[in-house]
RNA sequence: CGGGGCGUAGCGCAGUCUGGUUAGCGCACCUGCCUUGGGAGCAGGGGGCCGGAGGUUCGAAUCCUCUCGCCCCGACCA
């Protein structure tokens, strides 16, 4: 390919818009444009390493027996309807009338779908288990697409979808998919982990996900670095840090407006580790909940929402209604009302502990849990870096990841309400079991380039680079140059390797800039001078590394280092 | 949806507070000369409804009101 025949628009200055790191670089290094919020156009260079990487997953996909089909973006809303998530999905489906007033949505995602095509074409035992896959558009009303490409409203997906006779078929699928993953990503080039995640809204039982580390990402897991324990901090589980078990009698004592652990601690001179901290929290039915976590602890959001559902904190006045006394004051113990469901920090399961006393202006010491009151225990709060690793007990490390990956069991949540039913052997019908499966091809391409850059510019793994080699002649009108070039180009068409070579009329420093920006991994400079001592230069783009070679051996050469990387 | 920031040439920005010639700078672009191993130099040139609408004023990029868009933080993220 010519560099003057193709649309590289380089940037040398930063665009204002662009934050993170691979946004600034896809930008500037010619590979997509903004056309609005959330909303981008994949410029030559983009769509070449999406072709790589939508390969590495066909080849991969297909290892696994999955089939590759493709289903409309368009879809009727009865589908949805059916399953309940025309309702439950708010704004951010993108929803439209056909001309007949017909409710229509644009694909979020396709489990609706390929359920459907399972409910007419899968009849038998012995039709499962089957696999299909699509790489195709979805799109989100994002509430806040950012950081480029990495949050989008439009965007490709890989999703694929598994359907078995039973259980034991529905684990292996999902088994068989995580390995596609492991060598998808490993091919891809990238850093990345394994997580337990949130099965959440998509249903089920079992999910994982697959994340790059990266600063540029939304998600935070936790790893030990011993064991491989690695999960989402939204279910992260840890150690509690234990506190000696400070002795102190069960008493009332008078705190004048005292009502934050840091407050009343400091007044009683106690750690705040020995607190209980009470919050009253509403559920989304209107159910009070009080939670109840140590006062050196945070309550996770999320983790209550998987134990009471979505809910909010209590406004001041209806504690006051609900509990009888304010904010600041609240406890688990004597509480004016029986009713309340109380869930608690498990770290706070023994040892002794003040807490508010519900009574105005005093707290209680000396509480001991499960005898001065009852609650259900969970794991409820946040966890921190270098808290020990439950199943080893090495230190956790929390790291900032973007997820490129994920795979859920989903059960017969899909399958039952749009009757994808099969004949088992005994003739009876049951349903499919499912398992969902997605890939973000445009978010690989972004780790890749987060996880591999530096200050001149992307240094793409070879794999999925939009060309292996570029070939620099520095001076066009040179006419040893061009030869050299030409046979360069010739022989490395005859290896089959795919090369851009910079044929523009320019000055060198030009294309050692757009090439380092661009970041293709291999560059042949071919220099006047060099050329007249018989030799041009290869560059490793990432180790910077520069051999001079014969013209004529230097795409053998190029075709080494690409099997050794 | 809440909080913050920003819209002036293709890109990056100054000018706005304190209204007043023809709206400016760097890069990019076009022409010519020159140059060819890390975004050269000289000379000449083109390109702007100052996001939009309304208002105040003799006069608005600048002040006021409304509106649209983009970015960041948070909420959300099936």
């Amino acid at each position: 390919m010519r560099y003057s025949k193709m649309l590289i628009p380089t940037l040398k200055e930063t665009p204002s818009e662009a934050e993170a790191v691979s946004h600034v670089l896809m930008i500037r290094g010619g590979y997509i444009r903004q056309l609005a919020a959330g909303l981008y156009i994949s410029l030559p260079l983009f769509l070449r390493v999406m072709e790589k990487i939508n390969t590495i997953i066909r080849q991969e996909m297909s290892r696994i027996g999955a089939q590759e089909l493709s289903m409309p973006v368009l879809h009727p809303a009865e589908v949805w309807q059916k399953t309940g998530r025309w309702e439950a999905i708010g704004d951010e489906m993108f929803r439209l009338k056909d001309r007949t007033d017909r409710d229509m949505c644009l694909a979020m995602t396709h489990e609706e779908i390929m359920t459907w095509l399972a409910a007419r074409e899968l009849r038998s035992y012995r039709d499962l288990p089957q696999m299909w896959y699509q790489i195709q558009t979805k799109l989100r009303d994002e509430a806040r697409p950012k950081s480029g490409i990495l949050r989008t409203r439009e965007f490709i997906m890989k999703d694929s979808y598994s359907f078995d006779a039973d259980e034991e078929g529905l684990k292996k699928s999902y088994e068989l998919h995580a390995h596609a993953y492991h060598r998808i990503f490993t091919r891809a080039g990238l850093i990345f982990y394994q997580v337990e995640s949130d099965p959440g809204m998509m249903g089920g039982t079992t999910a994982h996900e697959f994340m790059a580390p990266s600063e540029a990402g939304e998600d935070d897991i936790a790893i030990c670095g011993r064991c491989g324990y690695a999960a989402n901090v939204e279910l992260a589980v840890s150690v509690a840090p234990v506190h000696p078990t400070v002795d102190m009698p069960f008493e009332e004592v008078h705190t004048p407006d005292m009502r934050t652990v840091g407050e009343v601690s400091q007044y009683l001179k106690m750690q705040p580790h020995s607190f209980i901290k009470s919050l009253l929290l509403i559920t989304k039915d209107g159910k009070p909940v009080l939670a109840l976590v140590r006062g050196d602890e945070e309550l996770h959001e999320k983790k209550m929402q998987y134990i009471i559902g979505l809910y909010r904190p209590a406004h001041k006045d209806e504690i006051v209604d609900i509990l009888g006394v304010e904010a600041g004051f609240i406890g688990p113990v004597n509480m004016k009302n029986k009713e309340i469901r109380v869930i608690a920090s498990t770290s706070l399961k023994s040892g002794l502990y003040a807490g508010g006393a519900n009574k105005k202006d005093y707290h209680l010491k000396g509480i001991n849990p499960e005898v001065h009151f009852q609650a259900e225990w969970h794991d409820i709060r946040v966890i921190h870096e270098n808290e020990k690793c439950v199943i080893c007990g090495a230190p956790l490390r929390i790291q900032r990841v973007i997820e490129i990956g994920n795979i859920f069991k989903l059960g017969t949540k899909y399958s039952v309400p749009l009757n994808a039913v099969y004949l088992n052997k005994d003739g009876a019908e049951v349903p499919i079991i499912m398992g969902s499966y997605g890939i973000g091809p445009a978010r690989v391409a972004a780790a890749a380039i987060e996880q591999n850059h530096d200050e001149n510019g992307i240094i793409w793994p070879v794999a999925i680079a939009p060309f292996a080699v570029t070939v620099l002649p520095l001076n066009v009108s040179d006419e040893e140059t061009a030869k050299a070039a030409d046979s360069i180009c010739s022989a490395l068409t005859a290896k089959g390797i795919d090369y851009l070579i910079d044929d523009r009329d320019i000055r060198p420093g030009i294309k050692f800039k757009d090439a380092d920006l661009t970041g293709i991994p291999f560059q042949i400079v071919i220099g006047a001078k060099t050329l007249k001592e018989g030799l041009v230069e290869i560059k490793n783009r990432r180790t910077k590394e520069t051999t001079k070679t014969a013209p004529d051996e230097a795409a053998d050469f190029v075709s080494n280092l690409m099997i050794v990387m």
